[in-house]
DNA sequence: GCTTGACCTTCCCATTATGGGAAGGTCGAG
DNA sequence: CTCGACCTTCCCATAATGGGAAGGTCAAGC
């Protein structure tokens, strides 16, 4: 199966196969003869793992940890679960600031006419002199 | 005033602050016969401007739209009630975004006992053949 | 057998906002 | 006059992704 059959496949387009490879993620895929990249059932495993877990915000970074432990077999689920729990504190962290932000902006608005004078809560609080 | 001092007035790192004028997004600063920029109290409340808005997750491009609704005097305050709502959106929308993969993986942690054992049900889920 | 279009390869560039660091010029205090 | 703290510009790096060029390969149809 060529690249472009496993980016059909798995979801990840191409170039970030490609990328992944390149990076060390994810093992070499095999070669024809002409250099072009082949495809097994158990590279886009690998590959729908990948996706799955970029699916759930795990950076490149962390999905080599995960990866690493998945082929562990006798990996400790703790080991596991640890780097979940991380992972979770990082996007409830991410969240919850994103959600402050939208909170403060909202309130803004709230007091702002939105009709054609230039009065406004939402510029004066930028300003704030 | 030089651009260290500007920086420690604004809490914008002097690197950034040569970058937003690199970028046309503050008017270039003044300059001593040296070639130093000079920061004005003026440029000092410009800065101030962009650190909000930053802290308030606005973009580069959406800064600029900002910073020129607020030059404008005339300006109708629908104008920036719109720019600011449909930033809420976004930031909104991004929250949940990473709000889902939290609650998703912390549910999946729930089920993983994290111990010795290698079963772990995180793993499945990313492996699910 | 040759052409053509769809695919593949590598390589370079761009994105966003931010910082690091080098090489060299300037300023003020002692 | 010197030295340390500052300033200048320029280049590089980050994370993950896509765009696109130049060129090689493959398979289908004539």
């Amino acid at each position: 199966m060529n690249i472009g059959q496993a980016a059909q496949a798995t979801g990840i387009s191409a170039k970030m196969i490609r990328y992944y490879e390149s990076i060390g993620l994810i093992v070499p895929a095999g070669r024809t003869a002409a250099g072009y990249r082949t495809y097994t059932e158990q590279d886009l495993h690998t590959l729908r793992f990948v996706r799955r877990a970029r699916g759930l915000g795990f950076s490149v970074e962390q999905m080599h940890e995960l990866l690493a432990l998945w082929r562990d077999r006798k990996r400790a689920s703790s080991d596991v679960k640890r780097v979940a729990l991380q992972h979770v504190e990082e996007l409830e962290r991410k969240a919850a600031e994103l959600q402050q932000m939208a909170d403060t902006l909202k309130h803004l608005a709230r007091n702002c006419y939105g009709n054609d004078r230039p009065e406004c809560p939402i510029i004066e609080e930028l300003e704030r002199i």
